[in-house]
DNA sequence: AACGAATTTAACTATATAATAAAATAGACT
DNA sequence: AGTCTATTTTATTATATAGTTAAATTCGTT
């Protein structure tokens, strides 16, 4: 949990895996066509690429000579659920601050 | 933006980090306190502070000898706000892809 | 001034990422 | 078999993180 947690938000720290996932939320692509836009050599995509898989961002299926990549929405979804919980819970304690503050006013007006 | 995004998205791929944050939810913290329930050394946590407010998850104000540390969430906010506009993207994608079925069948059926 | 507490800095080691260029695989096609 | 294409692997370099211990810094207090 805690390590897919791990792999899933240092993915999503580099500028290039998250234009890579972008591209991906139009189409499945293959890995050459990833590359295309970038600047840097296929080899470097290449890598990028496990390292989203690793982290279960994308997906990699070989048909033929050809490695499509295909975005997977469930690590990601981990992620924002975490990062949704913890805006909860700052929900929950500014409300509990915010009665506190109600409370003495009430009690010292 | 996307260097803020980067350093947000990279901090939070630590766990020790994670649940710094956690904890700072409760309420500011001292550095020492913040390094008490953890196995590794002071100089690990106060590192790891660093590197969280480099990213903008909080911010570090010096009261006497003491750092008080405080969680900042506007980091963390876009952050979320960029998976959150990431998962609209493919709830469109969808919606237009289904229409796009739903076209097909009319057609050729 | 001196002591002790809170925190950082320095020096060091190990590991991961980011990138490159060049060589190696693997599959399709003639 | 040989060639072209798609992709990875290897070797290499540079940088960042994660951790350690030990020394330095900064304040508050006696």
């Amino acid at each position: 949990m805690t390590q897919n947690l791990d792999q899933t938000f240092a993915s999503l720290g580099d500028p290039t895996r998250r234009q890579i996932l972008i591209m991906l939320l139009e189409d499945d692509m293959a890995v050459t066509d990833v590359a295309e836009p970038f600047d840097i050599s296929l080899a470097a995509i290449s890598k990028h690429l496990q390292i989203l898989t690793r982290a279960g961002l994308i997906s990699q299926e070989k048909r033929g000579r050809v490695i499509w990549c295909k975005l997977q929405m469930h690590a990601m979804r981990d992620a924002a659920i975490w990062m949704e919980s913890f805006g909860q819970l700052e929900q929950v304690n500014l409300d509990v601050f915010e009665a506190f503050l109600k409370d003495q006013t009430i009690r010292f007006d």
